[in-house]
DNA sequence: TTGTTTTGTAGTATAAAGTCTACAATTACG
DNA sequence: CGTAATTGTAGACTTTATACTACAAAACAA
């Protein structure tokens, strides 16, 4: 039994390790920090199973997802989440992670997880596995907002969480014309008027 | 060496327990899952110390402080935030945490700060401490929530909604730069940073 | 496979917001 | 009652944000 468990917050990964452990004592856990040291551990092991955080300094756990998806389309990847948000799962089942589940699982049901992504099957965390079906099943029906792209995202998410342009532009290293760029794609496409709108619907919405 | 553990997520909880153990092998770790089952657990056990997340579900961690240090006045609490922010920070500090710390730190650090507050001191997550420092010297910020002249509680509500300066100016047939320094005198009294925060705290208080 | 839309990125010019400063009117405080 | 702090108001100047435009790369559709 051999995971990677990538996590910028050691005290979760030391959690982490520590249910696998108690599962599987004679298992091999390694730990990464980043989604550089993920993508570099991921080539030159043969896991069974990747556990990653969602959002991790510099590139994003999507990315390295998506990157992993490449080099071994097979290897299972969980993604724990800290938000139990239908935005984050649906973002990172599309990017062809096996399971999404959130931080604050009881561990009987993480190893539950990891039991069943191993054999090839999907996991998504209970408390959104209704409220996804609905969503996608509403997906059918005319929706008034468009998805936004990752980048956008991103963008997205700093925007909500009251960061200026500039910060974000310095934090994702981009010009700030360009954020302004994301940032009113994502206003009319989110049919909204100003940051404040973003913010109350990231509020009401939990995603921050 | 008796240590009560209080956060929502079981993994994180897990992580600090593990932690601790390696510490202090013979320590006695508890658990709690809540600020309800902090609360009970603070008051029925000698502790030496408690750890606890700032943000749980039901009352927040910051409440539950602001109980713990009526009951057990020099019992240390070191907080744990997933944020690295000094408006957290400050509030945990002034509510009378021991010690303030991202989840991001090594476990070694963590366990310097346990270290710390065991013997009465003060400890703060190194990546904040000296943000932290210079803006306590500046003195610059008043009491948090000092109130507000009806003037300002007008272009505060006003704010709040969402509006921009301009739009208020206009409202309230005043110039745009009187405006200004209203929303400036607002952030300072009331020891927020952006607009956002000003969102935040209406939306969270049922303002709007 | 080709044409079309979306995405990632940014420049330029303009508009808006923010900072610092100021000052009279009002209010609180010793 | 007199002095210190607060409040209402705004100008000048600096920094940020936004609109509009653009274009290559990627994704998607026909």
């Amino acid at each position: 039994m051999k995971v990677l468990v990538a996590d910028d917050h050691a005290i979760v990964r030391k959690g982490l390790k520590q249910i696998l452990l108690d599962e599987y004592p004679f298992g091999e856990i390694e730990e990464c920090a980043n989604a550089e040291e993920l993508l570099q551990k991921a080539n030159n092991g043969k896991w069974d199973v990747i556990i990653s955080d969602i959002s991790m300094p510099g590139r994003s756990g999507l990315e390295a997802l998506h990157q992993i998806r490449l080099s071994h389309p097979r290897l299972p990847v969980l993604i724990l989440s800290m938000h139990p948000e239908e935005q984050y799962a649906i973002r990172a089942l599309k990017a062809g992670a096996s399971g999404y589940c959130s931080k604050d699982l009881a561990h009987e049901e993480l190893v539950n997880a990891v039991r069943r992504v191993l054999t090839g099957k999907k996991y998504i965390t209970p408390t959104l596995a209704e409220s996804l079906a609905t969503q996608l099943e509403e997906e059918k029906q005319p929706e008034p907002y468009k998805r936004l792209s990752d980048r956008e995202f991103d963008v997205f998410k700093l925007l909500s969480a009251g960061k200026s342009v500039s910060e974000i532009a310095d934090n994702l290293s981009l010009s700030t014309t360009t954020i302004s760029t994301y940032r009113a794609r994502i206003l009319v496409k989110m049919n909204f008027k100003t940051n404040a709108d973003l913010i109350r619907y990231a509020l009401e919405n939990k995603l921050i």
